[in-house]
DNA sequence: CCTCAGCATACGGTCGTCCCGAACGCCCCA
DNA sequence: TGGGGCGTTCGGGACGACCGTATGCTGAGG
């Protein structure tokens, strides 16, 4: 009955905490509700401990189960490594990002890493906001790069997963931009889950007339041909700017001022937990 | 074939690291051989990797073995670690001594750590020291207090086990006491494997006339009867010397000084590679 | 009020792992 | 040339990790 816990039981039971059903957990792993469950139970017997509260709608954390939970994932880490010095194989690091940073600003985040940490393998996924914030909260991708603004993660007008923490490893000024001469009143805009997007919404009042596009980039194609002003980030305007195709318009308040600085943060996420796993490289990466 | 480690196998591979056999593991482990070997080969399939060379004496390590055996403790406290704080148990530590400094210096040292860690439970046993090197090389103690000299564990004239590591946490004073008036020449030493006749060979030579007594205590007992003199730690003869039962006599030297500064060091021993796990405990004993 | 969907779990059964005792092959030493 | 110590193999028993299925629970919706 008092038998030692076993990294299966761990990584079974951190699965079920993160999914908040035995039956989603099942879905991840691969297994069965019932061998889920099972584990669950000789887990709670094993510690002589009980982990979830069981509710109709899934299996909520009790106190001890919390507890765990913040540990489960470095001892699980804490073994990951150790078989790697021994098996003598490469540790393998995968980063998520947004298309748009994926290709503008995430190579210099990984040429640091590649130069810093020759030891390591870097993975790179692209992934939608939604999508990255889930792949790092279930542990597959080690941390994600994205935008956002404030001093907590979702400032920018999204609801993350709990239990992430973030860095901020640079910035992305947004420029308000129209071609000379063009209409420099209708705002041409990205998607709503785009960053971009809602960062107008929050520099902008409702009222201001918006035009929706599919993408920054065909945002700033409009705004090229003067069908529009339109906020895009630096990396995809400056180029733009210098040849005189666009030019900086003021935003449209009464004093003139931007409603907040148009400066967004390119934010390094990753889960909490597996800082003792991941120091080292979040470290190559940001500093 | 790729299958996960088990803390049960490391637990088995720890068990034969250290003891050198098979059998030897088994029987500390209480298992038969046979499930022993079984679990070694089933690691070595999962990390695919040998860790042992078998040879007709027993097992040795492989490097890849070597690294693992670094590693695993460190692991496997990190888990007793977890499953603690998890299930709210206090933290248990065992302490071994020799008999004569469990009686005398050990109070002082649990007393500090009773104070600046009320968190834990002390356990305190008493061994010789053959007995306490192999206790705390298994992990049956997880740290030993013992007399010893020099920079090394073992300078005083034993051969420890290989592995462990040592801090010193005070001193132990050496007198050459006598009675008043009494036999100053003949040398009453205590048996062999005393850490202060150790101390008693290093600094006399061998054709000094010695008279082998059972224990510390009663060599001193002699030693107030007049019957020669001997040399004493500090704390079994310091009431001695003040009230005048006992007094200092030089050393038989031509140039009148001791061959060696008669101060052993209060060393704290533990098993390298749970450093990780005992450290705050080591320093709330020494510091 | 009742049904249905979604949840965790109990049940019966298969397979792999953990354990045993016994037998075997190896090497060393007397 | 045996005997003792070693690790390993073998056959078998117990148990845990899985599965598919069946059951009981609760909240939403007709």
């Amino acid at each position: 009955m008092l038998r030692r816990v076993e990294l299966r039981h761990l990584q079974v039971f951190v699965a079920v905490a993160r999914a908040g059903t035995v039956t989603g957990a099942a879905n991840v792993l691969e297994l069965a509700p019932a061998s889920v469950s099972e584990q669950i139970r000789r887990l709670e017997d094993g510690l002589g401990v009980t982990l979830f509260d069981r509710t109709p709608r899934g299996m909520r954390l009790t106190a001890p189960g919390d507890a765990l939970l913040e540990r489960a994932q470095g001892l699980l880490d804490h073994a990951d490594e150790v078989r790697r010095a021994v098996t003598g194989q490469r540790r393998r690091v995968t980063v998520g990002a947004l298309e748009t940073l994926a290709a503008t600003r995430l190579p210099a985040v990984v040429r640091r890493l590649a130069e810093r940490r020759p030891d390591l393998d870097v993975d790179v996924r692209t992934l939608n906001r939604g999508e990255l914030l889930a792949a790092v909260a279930d542990g597959e991708v080690d941390a994600a790069l994205l935008l956002d603004a404030g001093m907590r993660i979702g400032t920018l007008g999204f609801s993350p997963p709990a239990g992430l923490d973030f860095l901020d490893v640079g910035e992305v000024a947004l420029r308000l931009v129209a071609a000379p001469g063009g209409d420099a009143r209708t705002l041409l805009v990205s998607p709503p889950e785009c960053s971009i997007r809602m960062a107008v919404e929050r520099m902008f009042a409702a009222d201001v007339p918006r035009r929706e596009l599919t993408s920054i980039s065909t945002a700033r194609e409009w705004a090229r041909q003067g069908l529009g002003r339109s906020l895009l980030p630096d990396f995809a305007v400056d180029a733009d700017l210098a040849s005189g195709t666009l030019v900086s318009v003021a935003p449209a308040r009464p004093d003139g001022r931007l409603s907040q600085a148009p400066v967004l943060a390119l934010r390094l996420v990753w889960a909490r937990g597996r800082e003792a796993a991941l120091r080292d490289v979040l470290y190559a990466m940001s500093g």
